[in-house]
DNA sequence: TCGGAATATAACCATCTAGTTATGCAAGTA
DNA sequence: TACTTGCATAACTAGATGGTTATATTCCGA
């Protein structure tokens, strides 16, 4: 809910192999070492982007005898993309306005010294 | 294009300031010292974000004068709201497997009629 | 030609990040 | 009980990030 929120879930989302570990939850829960294995990373790596996306809200662990599966929280993630989506409205609902800009910017930009 | 793109888009979002200053050139051009103007920060770290940004190409600058005003390029965030709703698609897609199943009755405790 | 406006750049600093190796610990198994 | 598995935690490191102040650059206008 609050701001901050995005925060960690964007952060969360700026890395690769955080990005591949969801999209690996999104097909099924999975524990430490089998989220390991498919990166050229030590396994603590992988525990500690597993503890950034936690912090996001974007996973949850359970516990299963010495395992501890993560599996997806898709939830908090409707957040960034709500943000994405409310700023695309935004944006186009100021396009008119925008497109006029544009080109006025673009003569600015290709104005030559020494004229008007 | 490169999924390295996404890395600088999502990390360029991360930060409240950034997304703000997206929010803001959404209704139109502003230079730095506009831009700077509604924070309490100096001007060159407005620069410096204005650069991230930049660099995650979801802002141009234009040279009018002494001054340098962005603009908005809203094309690279859809490559970031792509994701996401691949991933939201994925994700939805791989609901009937029993791995989330716990996660989906947890989630569908409002809705009961069994939908397929 | 001089001063001021708008911005960039440099140098610096504290904090965060993403990785490492080494170690600890709880739970199942022989 | 002792060993193994699955994972977490600690301690460390290099480099990125986000801010600062001070200074340089560029252009306009008087």
């Amino acid at each position: 809910m609050p701001p901050q929120n995005l925060d960690a879930i964007f952060a969360a989302l700026a890395d690769p192999t955080r990005r591949a570990i969801l999209t690996r939850l999104a097909s099924g829960e999975a524990g430490v070492n089998e989220l390991t294995e498919p990166f050229e990373m030590s396994q603590p790596a992988i525990s500690k982007h597993l503890k950034v996306l936690e912090r996001a809200g974007l996973v949850e662990r359970a516990i299963d005898k010495q395992r501890r599966p993560a599996r997806l929280k898709a939830k908090p993630m409707a957040a960034a993309v709500n943000w994405l989506e409310e700023f695309r409205e935004f944006w186009s609902s100021s396009f008119d306005q925008l497109d006029d800009l544009l080109t006025t910017l673009k003569q600015t930009e290709l104005k030559e010294p020494g004229n008007e």
